[in-house]
DNA sequence: CGTTCCCTTGAGTAGTTTCAATACTTGTGG
DNA sequence: CCACAAGTATTGAAACTACTCAAGGGAACG
C-alpha cells in the first residue's frame, strides 16, 4: 500500500524509531540513526509489573522503550514511590551506563517491549563516533527537565491537578512520538499507580478523580482518561509543555545548520 | 606554611577545584582538570538573590559555582518554586549548553562567586577532547539523580522531615567538596526559602522548624541549622546518601583502570 | 530610631490520611 | 454459564496535616 511504503521510507527504524522524536531526531543524520538502531542487541517483552532493572544493582545493559509504558520506582519501607514515567522512544536506564548502578528501579506498567543495548556497544560506538555522546547526553537532559517539572508539580498543585498534569504530560509526550491525540488517553494505570506518582494516598486519588469528573474536565476509568476538552484540562493543571523542549532550536542542531 | 603549600600542590585549581569532588574528580587526569579550569573565562560575584540566568532566555554561557549557594527556581503566577539547590563545584546551568534555553532560573542565595564559561569554549574543547563530553554528561546525571530524590522526598515526607532532609543533603554535598562537618550548618536561607524548597507555606515551615526543635533533633535560626546528632537527624529524615553517588565505582573510572 | 524584613503565634478552614466497609471487574476453574 | 477469588474502585467518618488570614514581636540596616 502507498501509505505503508511511505512509512517504510521515512521510518526504517523499527526499534528506535521514536528515539528523540519531536526533539533532536530530525537533526540526526542517517548514519547516526543507523548507529542508534544498531545498538539494540535484542528485544525483550515485559509483562505487567515486571522489573527491568533493580535499584542498587550493577548493570551492564541499558534499554530503550519501544512499546508500552514504564515507571521509575523507589521502594522505601513497604511503600513504593514513582519518580518518573517513560514513553516509547525513551532510553529508560541510560544513566546506569555512566553511573554504573541505578538509584531506582525500572518497572513496566502493562505489557511493554524494550530494546536491550549492551553498555559495551555504547562504549565502542561513542569512541568511534563522538557525536553520539552529545546525543545521549541530550536525551538524559530531557529526563532531568521532566524531573524538575515533577518537583514543581508536587510543590504547587493539589491532588486533582496533579493527576490532570500527569495525563497532560503523557498526552503531549505520546504526541511527540507520533501518537495522535484523541479524546481517550489509554493507560494501564491503577489508582494506586496514580497515587504513587502524585504522592497521595490511593483513597485520595480516587476522590481527586471524582473531583475532575465533578468539574466536567475528565473521566478516568481503569487508567484511561476521557476528556472532551484537552485545552481546559491543561489550563486547570497549569500545564505548560515548554519543559518538554519540543521543536525548539537546539545547540547541536545549530552547529550543523 | 607547610599545609598551605601542600594544598597548593594538591589543588592548583582555584576556580574549579570542587568540580566533581568526591565523585569522578579523582579519576580525571591532570590534562582534563586543566581543561575544565581553562574553560572559565572570568569570575563573577553575585549578591543575594541575584539572577544569573533567567528561565526561557537563550543563553550562550554556562557557570560553575565556586563559592556560595544557588537555587534553581521557577516562577508561576506570583509564586516562586525552588526545584534545586547548588553547592560549590556544581555546573549550575550546564544543560543550557545543550538545550539552548533554560526551563528555570538560576538565582543566588546569599553572596556567591561563579566562574563564567562561554558555550563556545565548551564546544571547542569537546571536539578537541571527547572525554570531556563524558565528564560533563556525568555531572548532569548527578543533578538528575538529586532531582529524583527530591521527587521522592516530596512524595514521602511530611514538612519537618522535608526540612531535615534538605539540610542532610546540603551537609553531605558540602562534605563531598571538602567542607568539614560541624554541629552548625550555616546557610543563608530564610524560612520562605525553606518553604519554597519543601512545597509548603512559610507559616508551616516555621511550625515544622518548631517541631524539629521540640523533638530535640535540630534548631534552625536564620537559616543556620544546629544539631548535636547528625545521625539522628538523618534517620528522622530517612536520608540515605546513596543517590549522591559518592565514592562509588564509575564506568569512566573503570575504563581507565 | 524607625523602617523593613523576617520570624512567631493564634484561630478557623481546607486538603489529606487512615481505617473500615462495601461494591464493582476481571479472570479462572467448575 | 456460574461461582468464586483477587484485585480494583468507591464511600463514610474521624483524625491529622497544612493553608490562609491576621496580628504582633524581633533583628538587622540605614
Amino acid at each position: 500500500m502507498f501509505l505503508e511504503s511511505t512509512a517504510q521510507v521515512e521510518r526504517p527504524y523499527d526499534l528506535t524509531g521514536d528515539f528523540l522524536a519531536g526533539r533532536l531526531r530530525k537533526h540526526l543524520d542517517q548514519d547516526e540513526l543507523a548507529c542508534v538502531e544498531g545498538l539494540v542487541a535484542h528485544e525483550r517483552m515485559l509483562s505487567d509489573q515486571e522489573v527491568l532493572a533493580r535499584r542498587a544493582e550493577r548493570v551492564d545493559t541499558a534499554s530503550i522503550l519501544i512499546e508500552g509504558l514504564m515507571f521509575r520506582t523507589i521502594e522505601s519501607g513497604n511503600q513504593r514511590f514513582i519518580v518518573g514515567l517513560h514513553v516509547p522512544g525513551d532510553f529508560v536506564d541510560l544513566h546506569g551506563f555512566a553511573l554504573g548502578r541505578l538509584d531506582h528501579s525500572i518497572v513496566s506498567v502493562g505489557t511493554a517491549r524494550v530494546g536491550v543495548v549492551p553498555h559495551l556497544g555504547i562504549e565502542r560506538l561513542m569512541q568511534k563516533r563522538p557525536s553520539l555522546a552529545r546525543i545521549l547526553w541530550f536525551a538524559s537532559l530531557l529526563d532531568a527537565a521532566i524531573h524538575r517539572q515533577w518537583i514543581q508539580m508536587l510543590e504547587q498543585l493539589d491532588a486533582p491537578r496533579r493527576i490532570a498534569h500527569i495525563y497532560c504530560e503523557l498526552q503531549t509526550r505520546l504526541e511527540l512520538v507520533g501518537k495522535p491525540s484523541t479524546r481517550a488517553l489509554r493507560a494501564p494505570f491503577t489508582q494506586y499507580d496514580l497515587a504513587d506518582m502524585c504522592g497521595i494516598s490511593a483513597v485520595h486519588a480516587n476522590r481527586a478523580i471524582g473531583r475532575l469528573r465533578e468539574l466536567g474536565l475528565a473521566q478516568i476509568r481503569r487508567g484511561t482518561l476521557y476528556t472532551s476538552d484537552w485545552a481546559a484540562l491543561r489550563q486547570y493543571a497549569r500545564f505548560d509543555s515548554a519543559y518538554l523542549y519540543a521543536d525548539t532550536p537546539f545547540k547541536l542542531a545549530e552547529m550543523r545548520s
